[in-house]
DNA sequence: GAGTGGTCTAGACCACTGA
DNA sequence: CAGTGGTCTAGACCACTCA
């Protein structure tokens, strides 16, 4: 027997009736038909594989993937038992602004605002997990779609992180764009909330003041090295979709 | 040779040398150090293997795990190589809200502000991807933390897919938590935005007319089948962090 | 202590796609 | 059409954890 040919004899000729994604769906299949409910516990991956006509390791990833997404809880000698809550996590795709403007048929344009070098100040430091004296780059960036004010974008850079950074001059590229090509993450937080634009908010954006501004923070780190932290205001009429 | 003993030398007594957390921090490490820059063909899964002293199936994890992350891009015949623009996903942790005000210590009480079993209107057609009459259920909540109004929720629910939820009168569970409970999903769209409190949001969450809400939009699929739609409003000072 | 998931190895076939 | 990633098999050791 070959090592790719399927073992149970209703897969003869098929491969995909064991694969990994077959078993996924064929699991989803049976939570929604109440064959296996929230709470409960599954087979283990051995009799799963078993069962499936399949080898443990792609039983294996079935479930982890889902349990990845949420939908089973595993824990090792307790087994796999299907979630009671399903504290699911939503995908979010951070989008490069260019992009994201330039996809809706816009056309794309950025304007460096101020543009600072200077120890961090405490709040900041905080944030970043960072002690003693730090410097940063400050910058403030106003992103346009076909010269309408798009996002608002006040950024700390930490120099020690991400040196190249300090000879810029950001004529053709955005600072976020920069960052994205030149300084690669590992790890990063995200904070999502609205808020009332001040003055110079509104100002900056060409909208009225208290007006509802969607707020995107983020805060990016390599290898436990802190990068930067951006904070991101959006006029009303912004959207942040994701479908998965 | 033992199956799990690695090959390399100096992994002589350290399994961890080889394993795929491994593989991804040093490439990680590699890519912060330059060795590799974006846009660059790294090494084929079986060169690497060769030069960890692992499995290809090993780096192949390691890969696609960098690669879900937006970290690599992979394709086939082409290889892999260091992504340009790591357009990397977000996870949010969506949170059932009872678990959620509670997480902060302060007391959960839900109320059904009204509750309706009537055809879907052509707007909740087109965006459950539904034709035809669909029956469903129309469900407005509002959720406290400590008696504070913490959440506005407007919700229809398809009754062809979860047709146990009839009969529920949500005396002590929410249909949130029914509905996780009771309903689980494979598939999400999430739509995140901000908005000005209408007289009525206003009214409900106890703030002013104007004020800035945060909106968390989501629906759900099982298996091509429509769940759910619901829009959640959020007082002014919420905030959705997640870090990752 | 024993059972379950976590992970690795070695080898293989296959699908896709870019040179 | 050849090379790369995608995936599967079979077998093994190990870590954690619960009874």
């Amino acid at each position: 027997m070959t090592a790719a040919a399927p073992k149970s004899p209703e897969a003869s000729g098929a491969r995909a009736l064991t694969s990994f994604r077959t078993i996924k769906t064929e699991i989803l299949r049976r939570i929604r038909d109440r064959v296996w409910q929230p709470g409960e516990l599954i087979p283990g991956e051995e009799d799963l594989a078993r069962e499936f006509g399949c080898a443990r390791v792609t039983v294996n990833r079935a479930l982890r993937e889902l349990a990845q997404i949420g939908i089973v809880e595993r824990k090792r000698r307790a087994g796999t038992r299907i979630a009671e809550h399903p504290l699911r996590e939503a995908r979010l795709e951070i989008p490069v602004v260019r992009v994201e403007v330039e996809a809706l048929g816009a056309q794309y344009r950025f304007s460096v605002l101020s543009r600072e070098i200077l120890a961090a100040p405490e709040a900041m430091r905080a944030r970043l997990d960072l002690s003693g004296k730090v410097r940063m780059l400050h910058l403030r960036c106003l992103h346009f779609a076909d010269n309408r004010p798009w996002q608002f974008e006040d950024r700390w850079i930490n120099l020690a992180a991400v040196p190249d950074i300090e000879g810029e001059r950001f004529d053709t590229m955005s600072p976020n764009e920069w960052l994205v090509k030149n300084a690669p993450f590992s790890e990063m937080e995200i904070a999502l909330s609205a808020t009332a634009a001040t003055a110079e908010d509104a100002d900056l954006l060409g909208i009225a003041k208290g007006d509802p501004l969607f707020v995107f923070e983020r805060t990016t780190w390599l290898l436990d090295q802190p990068l930067t932290h951006v904070r991101m205001l959006h006029r009303p009429d912004y959207r942040m979709v994701s479908r998965f």
